[in-house]
Formats: C-alpha cells, sequence, structure tokens
DNA sequence: GGTAGACCTGGACGC
DNA sequence: GCGTCCAGGTCTACC
C-alpha cells in the first residue's frame, strides 16, 4: 500500500532528511542509495508499522507495508506531512535570501524545511539527549530508549517504535537511567513522559497554538531539562524561527564568522542574525560558513 | 540578574 | 588495563 502525499514546491526529500541530525536517531534510517527514508512508527491504532518514505511527483509516497485501515492512513498521512513539513512555507525567507550570498542557494537547494518526529514529546526527549553530550551519547542513549522501552515491529521484533509518553513513565527513573544511560537527564525525561501521559502538560496542542512565539518559548523553557538552546531547537522544529538554538559549535562558528574568533555568548549569536528578524533560526541553520571553507 | 559548581557518560589520552 | 581529564547544556544555590 503507497499513500501519495503532495508538498507545497519547491520540495526535495533529501535535503529535508539531511537538515539535521535527526535522521541518525532511531527510528529513523535513512537509504542512501535508494533514496528512502524509514521510520518505525507506533499508530493510535497499537500497530507498528514501518514506514519507507520515497519522493514521488509533487511530493512523497509512503509505503507502509501492510493494507492499513481507513483512520491509520489519515494518520500516516498526518504524521508524515508533519515530519517532513509538507505543506511548509518559505518564500518570505528565499525572498530575504537572495539577497545574501551565504544563503543565495537556499530556494534552489530547497532548504527551509527541518525533519521532525511525528510527535513533538519524541522531538523533546530528543532535545533533552542533545544537550551536555557529544552526539555520540545521543545516538546511543536514543537508541536505547527505542530498542528497551519502544513496541516492537511485528515483521521484525529486534525493530521498535520510539516508545510512547506512557511507555516510558512506566519505566521510572532507574531503568532510563540503567538500561539507556540518561544519567542525570533521566529524571527531565520521565517527569515529561508523566506530564504527558496524565494529560498534565498538551505538548502536541503546541503544534498548533497560535499564541506568540515569547509566549511559546516560555512554555517550553517550563519543561525541566530544556533551557535557551533546546527551547530555540524546539521552536525551530515548531515553525518558529525568531531565536537562534546556540551551543558550544554555534558560539565557535560565529566567532569565526564575526568575531575573530575571540570567545563570545549567546547574545552576540543572537545579535549576529538580528536582521534576519522572523527568519534569524532559519538564516543560522542554513548558513554556509566560512568555518569549514577554510578548514 | 549574574555566576560557580554539580550533574552523567563515553571517549581520548597518558602511564 | 587503569586512572584522569574533557566535552556537552541545564539546574540550583549563592551572591
Amino acid at each position: 500500500m503507497i499513500i501519495k502525499l503532495e508538498a507545497r514546491p519547491p520540495f526535495c526529500l533529501r535535503p529535508v532528511v539531511k537538515s539535521h541530525g535527526w535522521v541518525a536517531l532511531a527510528p529513523y534510517a535513512w537509504d542512501e542509495e535508494a533514496g528512502r527514508l524509514s521510520y518505525t512508527i507506533r499508530l493510535d491504532s497499537g500497530r507498528v508499522v514501518e514506514l519507507r518514505i520515497s519522493r514521488a511527483v509533487g511530493g512523497v509516497g509512503v509505503e507502509a507495508g501492510e493494507v492499513l485501515a481507513d483512520d491509520e492512513q489519515q494518520q500516516v498521512a498526518r504524521d508524515v506531512g508533519w515530519m517532513l513539513g509538507l505543506d511548509q512555507e518559505f518564500a518570505a525567507f528565499y525572498e530575504l535570501a537572495r539577497g545574501e550570498a551565504k544563503l543565495a542557494l537556499a530556494k534552489e537547494q530547497c532548504q527551509g524545511r527541518i525533519l521532525r518526529s511525528p510527535t513533538l514529546f519524541e522531538d523533546t526527549v530528543k532535545t533533552i539527549l542533545t544537550t551536555n553530550t557529544a552526539w555520540s551519547g545521543t545516538m546511543r542513549m536514543a537508541g536505547a530508549l527505542v530498542s528497551k522501552f519502544g513496541s516492537p515491529l511485528a515483521a521484525d521484533a529486534a525493530r521498535h517504535a520510539f516508545p510512547t509518553a506512557d511507555q516510558l513513565a512506566a519505566a521510572g527513573e532507574q531503568l532510563l537511567r540503567s538500561e539507556a544511560g540518561l544519567g542525570y537527564r533521566a529524571p527531565y525525561v520521565l517527569a515529561l513522559a508523566e506530564a504527558v501521559a496524565t494529560g498534565e502538560l498538551d505538548l502536541e496542542g503546541l503544534k498548533t497554538a497560535g499564541m506568540p512565539t515569547e509566549q511559546l518559548r516560555k512554555r517550553l523553557l517550563a519543561i525541566k531539562g530544556v533551557g535557551a538552546y533546546a527551547a530555540a531547537n524546539l521552536l525551530m522544529l515548531l515553525g518558529r524561527y525568531d531565536f537562534v538554538p546556540v551551543d558550544s559549535w554555534a558560539l565557535k562558528v560565529v566567532s569565526h564568522e564575526w568575531y575573530g574568533g575571540r570567545p563570545i555568548d549567546a547574545s552576540e549569536v543572537e545579535e549576529a542574525f538580528a536582521r534576519w528578524g522572523e527568519w534569524k533560526g532559519l538564516a543560522y541553520w542554513f548558513w554556509s560558513w566560512s568555518y569549514f571553507e577554510e578548514v
């Protein structure tokens, strides 16, 4: 069964997949040769299926490997549409980027969309896993959460979906530490899972909340384990680009680009991109850094 | 409001 | 093989 989904042009699958490191985190997988993105998902019906997403005329084709009920097909269309940002609009950003040599190819290269997870819960957990650790650590922790606590794929029990909030809440702090190696992040992830599982926190509602970005940012910062960097990263995934997710890498490349390599702080990174206004985060994300041209 | 130290793990490094 | 050090954001206590 193949579900065809249309994308707002310009759309190219590979740039979305390569937009950041999310594709390297379970349960995502990318087949470079086939140009196919895979994602193991637990549907609301409880069924776990592997979605195989490929470029198709005008958008993407999603193969589920088995026949899905109508409501399951609707969920797949909704979730894949969100994951790839199929309906996102970047015309205003492209217009601004046209006059900037470091972003001149943004439209031509279909830049703008950033790969995300079906749920904001999963993206928030993964963002917490990126903090204060090397990328290898993030991959290890995400992989462990999926393999230890996620529901298995019927056709291949070795593969699992990302665990639901209920599943992580049921795991408890001790198992999150010992089985997933989350360390001090375990209580943060547990508290988040419990808040979402009990309905105390409606994370998914934030996807469509029309509130101002600053208000949305405050809601995200109220989550334990989510600081300035993590909130900005999540805002980017929510399509709000008013803040730059400043991590140590950002401090390095921005310093090299505009501050002569001297130590800088987060406010100087924000200042460097201030002229991009509501597109600040996106300009930062797709900037062609001198640091890499000279290394 | 600003700052220092603790948190946790894996990897790099020196012995 | 073992011990030490370091990288990586956020939180909390303190000033």
